[in-house]
DNA sequence: TTGCTCCTCACGTCACGTGAGGTGGC
DNA sequence: TTGCTCCTCACGTCACGTGAGGTGGC
């Protein structure tokens, strides 16, 4: 029998692990000196520490060793388990994947702007959007390169009339969203969330439900709208570098529009396929 | 201004995660109701916690990311730590691929003989070994194909019987090695560790300094020496699997050789690259 | 008055590492 | 008697999740 420390040194787990393991029942001492407290080891049980080491290396939880221990596995019960441990160990070296090519992303973008750090002139965040119940009105263009904001200045009011009108408050802040049409010309919404239990549907003013999207790249503009575009283009510029396209135009959300147009705040989205 | 729910919502960041953050004052409201404790956050503020989530799902801690908002840093810094950041996650993702090819191999050591839980029958384990001082005595064979007993029982004797004059108590178990040699045989080389300061070169029994080894693969075979080939089966089994190979041939340690030969305990080591 | 939102503790997580303070055997 | 080994608490780790129990405003 060996003391704990010895025991340590043969099985190369510490001894602070051994008493660790014996206090959550994973794997006791054949022999405790009543008087003393002192743990002895036999030699034989470093082949039973040896198995709860390799468990852990592939990954399992102390709590699934115990449980594997405790009760008597058999071949086909471990395969499934090791089945099931593999998927999981897919996945995380997966995370850890896409992290590494972050990392890279944002080495990359750095390394072509060192005047600034990136992540604060580049603060783009991948993010789930909610579903959005939304009273919307719109109305077609010819392309991006107009300027867009006279037909706001038509469709802003129309919406807001129509919900005054009709006694409905808004839930949330304004959006304009954009849309590709069939004919290939490009539909601006102007659009507002509204609460459930809302019904409208005045021709020119409906009701319109966004679905939620899983992922979706945004960026936070500060300023009047006149200088959206740079924010924009910081955006695409990241989602080239990270590989990833939008499924759609954007989204924007008008998160503060209160004071002086420089103060004003905006969340641009895409999301994301 | 937004209550935290709100705010929450357009973050995606938890109401849980921002009262957090204003706990280890990495991200506070822009106004706390004093009568309320209501923490009410701006819209601006969205660029602020979106510069943090990012720099989470770089990798950076918490108390990293504490530090870099509060001490405005250079692009030039950010780029270091993010190069840091980066060797960092590469290591982890190392870690993760060994662990995931670790369960293919388990799983196809398992595959291959259903009839027994390979973890059971098969617990290699890798691990470092120390170094150790022993005193050896050895004798040269032609190969692995001969029956090494006669030879252990001219060795042993002569080992111990060369300690017991000196008056030289072992420290540990006894060990045995194979060596190559220069002209292509093997030596076979009996030894037990002894204290630092045991001083000995009797020609026929001397000093040698085992270095630590960084990693050795490792089994516990139980019972007499005749069935060793078995345990040395599994382990060369295991390394093919691994597509690990060893630095040179093995040591074997008699953890336990007390009582009936059935019940004694060895350790195969062999050391990797 | 009833929901709703928000608040402050405070425990739990996972597998030990790391002192603090103390005790038997050579 | 002095080191050495071993012992038992018990806090700390990391970033929150999850109740428990309670409070203002519509």
């Amino acid at each position: 029998m060996f003391a704990i420390g010895t025991f340590s040194q043969f099985s190369a787990v510490s001894i602070r692990t051994l008493r660790h393991y014996d206090d959550i029942g994973l794997f006791r001492p054949v022999h405790v000196d009543p008087a003393t407290g002192y743990r002895f080891y036999a030699a034989a049980q470093l082949a039973e520490l040896n198995r709860i080491v390799i468990l852990k290396e592939l990954g399992f939880t102390l709590a699934e060793i115990t449980r594997m221990t405790e009760s008597e596995i058999s071949g086909e019960q471990m395969l499934g388990m090791l089945r099931l441990r593999q998927s999981q160990a897919e996945q995380r070296h997966g995370e850890e994947s896409r992290r590494l090519a972050m990392v890279a992303v944002r080495i990359s973008l750095l390394e072509r702007t060192t005047d600034m750090p990136d992540i604060h002139s580049n603060p783009v965040v991948v993010k789930p959007l909610p579903a959005m119940r939304l009273a919307v009105t719109s109305e077609g263009v010819d392309g991006f390169d107009v300027d867009f904001s006279p037909v706001f200045q038509r469709l802003f009011p129309r919406l807001f009339g129509e919900l005054g009108r009709l006694g409905i408050n808004p839930t949330g802040p304004t959006v304009a969203l954009y849309d590709e049409r069939p004919d290939g010309r490009v539909d601006v919404l102007a659009a507002v969330p509204v609460p459930e239990d809302a019904e409208l549907d005045s021709g020119d003013v409906s009701i319109r439900v966004l679905a939620p999207a899983p992922r979706a790249a945004t960026i936070i503009h500060h300023g009047p709208m006149t200088t959206l575009k740079e924010s924009y283009g910081q955006l695409m510029t990241w989602m080239q570098a990270a590989e990833l396209s939008p499924t759609s135009y954007s989204r924007e959300i008008y998160l503060d529009m209160n004071g002086d147009p420089s103060t004003w705040v905006t969340e641009l989205q895409f999301v994301l396929a």
